[in-house]
DNA sequence: AGTTATATTTACTGATGAGTCAGACTAGCT
DNA sequence: AGCTAGTCTGACTCATCAGTAAATATAACT
């Protein structure tokens, strides 16, 4: 029983078939998630049942609950999307080596991205209320560093100079107040197109928070950094 | 019985009671859709029970159903306070006498100041999908003309030179994310008052709008009237 | 073929919450 | 006092979903 001379000939390799089931298995769950992120951003969280999901994916509610346990964990994961598209920007801007300014633009660029791409989309905006208590706990504490990080970068460039005199805090909900309610009327179908956008507002950012004799546009490297 | 003396000394008109009962009614009222509206806005319409709103008022549900005949119209209500507080900003915008960049900031200020005004704080990013179709409607189409001024002014803005080249449909979106927003995260108890707020912000917009070489704040009238 | 693991569905349960109804309470009027 | 109109409440109903259980299909492997 130990020789399996047909799983040569049908499976490729030993581990493979488990691996293809697996591999489906991730996409499947994927496209649930894209699918429940774009009817939350579009009609609200509590305005899209599971069988609505469950409808435009062609497949009967309980078959969501094969890939998410529940409701609020479908939630759940939008948040994290979104959370870890701004903490990569974060994590882009630290690698950077340039004025505060410089890095806030890549941060918020790359945010910006997230909220656009693929399986972006995520309601960044939404219910915070409807997570299960330790969920939210989770999310507002990351929230909470996220938003720090991003008071942070302006407040370094504050310090550098690359950024005019302002309060950091105020300026940070600012920026992502703009980046943030980009979900409220963005839809595939309109007349921008996300790179226009994203430089537009890039642009808007940067001569609103650019110290009033610094250039405008950070495209020559320029101070402080060794 | 047809003198009435009691009634002079207690019912100081004659129609007089009646106009307490209408006053003491549009009271109630107003009461009632100041806690609606900060409740949806705190936890979200669909978060947020009759039964919520009625015990923090210390009545029953039924007793709301006197004062809005749906929950539905409770929010319709909301959304009518924050467009009336734009229409009100674009009024004052269109009576001052100067360029686009100082209408803008005109209409803009007033708009935040309904949003931290006193019956404000209403959940202008709250869903437009949970109103009946026909508020909807009205809603929708009510917004679209305040969106389309907003851009109106911002065209006025570069075609006066005062604002900067750019495509005035991005960068209204830019300011009303920014402005619509800020109910996401104002509490009354945070650490920056909403003038402190209102300044800054409108601050960081002139200077991202502001034509290159004109002046950051327009302080003095300069150009182009009179 | 048969056996097992996985995937999916039809048909339910149970909770929540909007909205109603019939009656109680109050105040103004005569 | 007694009548009337306006205001409020306790106790319902009824619809909507989130989530589950049990049964059925599919595929993987021997």
């Amino acid at each position: 029983m130990s020789d399996t001379p047909s799983a040569a000939t049908r499976a490729p390799a030993p581990g493979r078939a488990a691996f293809d089931r697996d591999e489906q298995r991730r996409r499947k769950r994927e496209a649930v998630l894209r699918v429940a992120a774009s009817a939350f951003n579009r009609r609200g969280f509590a305005n899209t049942s599971m069988d609505d999901v469950a409808s435009v994916l062609g497949v009967s509610k309980p078959t969501l609950y094969q890939y998410f346990k529940s409701k609020q964990e479908l939630l759940y994961a939008c948040h994290q999307v979104a959370m870890d598209n701004g903490e990569a920007g974060l994590a882009l801007a630290d690698a950077h080596d340039g004025t505060g300014l410089e890095k806030l633009v890549i941060y918020l660029r790359r945010y910006m991205e997230g909220i656009f791409g693929d399986l972006g989309n995520c309601p960044v905006l939404t219910d915070v209320d409807s997570l299960t208590p330790e969920d939210r706990a989770d999310v507002v504490a990351r929230r909470k560093r996220i938003s720090a990080a991003t008071k942070g970068l302006i407040a370094l460039g504050v310090s550098d100079g690359s950024i005019g005199p302002c309060d950091p805090k105020l300026a940070s909900l600012f920026a992502l107040g703009v980046v943030n309610w980009i979900p409220a009327w963005y839809r595939d179908s309109g007349p921008n197109t996300p790179e226009e956008i994203m430089e537009s507002f890039a642009t808007l950012l940067i001569s609103g928070l650019a110290a009033p004799s610094a250039p405008k546009r950070p495209s020559a490297k320029t101070k402080k950094k060794a």
